[in-house]
Formats: C-alpha cells, structure tokens, sequence
DNA sequence: TCCTTATTTCTATAAATATCGAAATATACA
DNA sequence: TGTATATTTCGATATTTATAGAAATAAGGA
C-alpha cells in the first residue's frame, strides 16, 4: 500500500466517531446506516454518510446492497494488517 | 490503552509530514530537530515542535536532552503494537 | 557577561474537516 | 403512479489543525 493509502487508513482511524464504528463493527457482522447512527449518536444521514465514505475509501469498509438497505461490514483482513490491536482488544 | 489515546495515535499517524517522520526513524537510531526539519522539508521551527509534540504526547516517539540538542527516537514496540505495518514496510 | 545555536512557546492565519439541514436519488410497495 | 423508507449529495458553518513568524527559553563557549 502508498504512502497516501496508509495516511488515509490512520486518518480514517484516527477520530473518535469512526474509532468507535470500527470497534462496533468488530463484534457486529455488518451494520445499516441507521443502526451505525443510533448506536454512535450521530444526528444527521449526512454526516454518517461522511464517516462511512472515509472508511470505505481507504478499504476498511465494504457495503452490500439489499433493497433500500445497505450493510457495511469490516474488512478484518485491512484491519488485522494495519491496526491489530483494534481486531483483539 | 484506552480510546482517547489509541485516536491520539492514529491521528498522529494519519497525517502525511508525521507518517515521513515516522517511516525515517524506523531506519534511523535517532534524530535531532534540525536534521528532522531539512529531512521532511519543514520550514518553521514551530511546526516540527508541534508534529514532534504530537507524536511523543502519544507515545510514539521519546526525546533525550544533550546538550542544546533533542534526539528522538522511534518507540517501536508502541509502533509494532499499533502499526506494524510501518515497521517491516 | 555576551553571543551563538537549538528548540519551544505564543499568536495569528489558512487549510482541512466534522457537522448539519434540505434537497435529491434509490428502492419497495400499495 | 404515488407514497414511504433509506441513503446520498449539496451547500453552508463551526471546529480542528497545519503552518508560519517572532519572541522566549535553554545550554555552551568566547
């Protein structure tokens, strides 16, 4: 992985509301936006969708379609390799 | 570690002049602040004090007075814990 | 003490980013 | 088609942060 990649994966990492999705994501298989919000407190769609592009952007995320819905799940792989620490503690 | 600390991290190393400074001291022993600022291309003093800051605040780097100088120095076990990719990379 | 070098602190500014509200898009269903 | 739900896009604002210049601090040597 780039330099630029590897700025984007800490970057992304590196704020406490996508932290936190992370770990939420850690435990849970995959997650609706509306569920990510809920659990994370997060007022508006708009903001989560900012969060959500950062982590998919940078791989740590992928989605899946499903009608109206669509589910995010980790890519523990990407996790494991750049933050471990996140994928045990 | 607990949350707070592990986005101080990240943050630290979402940031591309940071992510360089890291990357050289994992082959450097140590550095002084001016061969850090000529190495990174930084032109205020006051800029690399506040990267360095951020970095040792979040226990990635320690710095040793001799003399006017500060050396620092690369934490690796903090860095392999939470960033191994950046060790062997 | 005075001077030089090395680094930090202070203050300000510009750039990046987190957040929001409202409108737009997408999909399912009556 | 019309309506409801889920999510994204757009535009604006407030907060955070990277950068810089100048003054302050620290240490060594003339």
């Amino acid at each position: 992985m780039d330099e630029e990649q590897l700025v984007k994966v800490y970057k992304a990492l590196g704020e406490p509301t996508r932290l936190k999705l992370v770990k939420a994501l850690v435990s849970a298989p995959q997650m609706a936006c509306q569920d990510i919000a809920e659990k994370l407190d997060i007022q508006a769609n708009s903001t989560l969708t900012h969060h959500l592009k950062l982590l998919t952007d940078c791989g740590l995320l992928v989605v899946e379609k499903e009608g109206t819905y669509r589910y995010y799940s980790l890519q523990k792989d990407v996790l494991k390799k750049y933050a471990p620490t996140l994928i045990s503690e």
